[in-house]
DNA sequence: CCACTAACCTGTAGGC
DNA sequence: TGCCTACAGGTTAGTG
């Protein structure tokens, strides 16, 4: 499900009411997501508070006063929704849920301008993942990332060092997260429009001889970071089920060029062409088939 | 090392 | 209404 601009809205969301909330009774409803919890994960957490929120790339980071860092991935449909902390009898610690089954980890939280409240993550098709670190370096799922594209390490310059070998399309090329952190199916298609690239081009064929980025290189890095800041500013996007932690959806699908917008005419200015559907490793890639080449 | 596929899992929309 | 298929915002493991 989220991409960037949806994790970055999830942190947002979270931010004002974990941030400097204790952490208490830590309830896991199975042993896994995509992965088994980390040993220890629910008893690391309680008693700790969290200091502050971050996000690299899709990962939710929660950096807690014990040093460790609380790392949360939301996969496709992982989301945060805080509750009352309410005592339905004294036999039954919580209500119980309009619908659990998909509720794996319940957190009893002290926050400081709310009071206790619960915070639970609900993931559907369990891909999600969590972990747990001490140090950056230590975990294996930001090992390797490429840089954040709304910060300084992200340039043309940079993409071209990476395409210039790449045979790959450019749609497998930016959905490497070993390229550029943070996008996927949809900003994808939605950064190719804007810079006016077929997403079956090889990769290699942006950068020039020279090694430096061809001037649609440096177009489409300007469209990566463009396409990424409007949609954290939309709230993201809201195709099936995203929310905000507050339960508010995102607005950028409004604002899609071309993603699910198969049939649909090119926004373009003067662009005749119909945007087309097609698929690339498994995958729907949106596209105009006149003003991208 | 690169490129591609299958796999993980559940829900929903659309066709019949 | 029910049944069946296709598809969904992501990543990893396995294969060649």
């Amino acid at each position: 499900m989220p991409e960037l601009p949806e994790v970055e809205t999830v942190r947002r969301g979270l931010a004002p009411l974990v941030e400097g909330a204790r952490i208490g009774r830590v309830v896991l409803n199975r042993p896994d997501l995509r992965f088994p919890f980390p040993p220890g994960f629910a008893a690391a957490l309680e008693g700790a508070t969290i200091e502050s929120t971050g996000r690299r790339a899709k990962y939710l980071l929660f950096r807690l006063s014990t040093g460790r860092t609380w790392l949360s991935h939301l996969g496709m449909t992982g989301s945060f929704r805080f509750a009352e902390l309410r005592f339905k009898e004294p036999s039954r610690y919580y209500e119980p849920a309009v619908d659990a089954r998909h509720d794996h980890v319940v957190l009893e939280l002290e926050t400081r301008s709310e009071g206790p409240l619960r915070l639970i993550y609900s993931d559907a098709r369990r891909f999600g993942f969590m972990d747990l670190f001490e140090d950056e370096g230590q975990s294996p799922f930001l090992a390797g990332l490429g840089p954040e594209p709304l910060g300084n390490g992200f340039s043309a310059e940079e993409m071209a060092l990476r395409f210039r070998a790449k045979k790959a399309p450019m749609k497998a090329a930016l959905l490497d997260q070993r390229v550029v952190a943070g996008l996927g199916n949809i900003y994808v298609s939605e950064a190719l429009h804007r810079a006016h690239i077929l997403p079956t081009l090889p990769a290699s064929r942006l950068v020039l001889g020279s090694g430096r980025p061809s001037e649609r290189l440096e177009l489409l890095a300007d469209g990566v970071r463009r396409v990424l800041g409007e949609a954290i500013e939309a709230g993201g996007s809201t195709l099936r089920d995203f929310r905000a932690t507050d339960g508010s959806s995102g607005y950028f699908q409004h604002r899609f060029a071309v993603y699910d917008r198969e049939g649909e005419p090119c926004p373009t200015p003067g662009c005749t062409g119909t945007i087309l559907r097609i698929v690339q490793s498994g995958r729907s890639t949106f596209f105009c088939p006149v003003c991208q080449h």
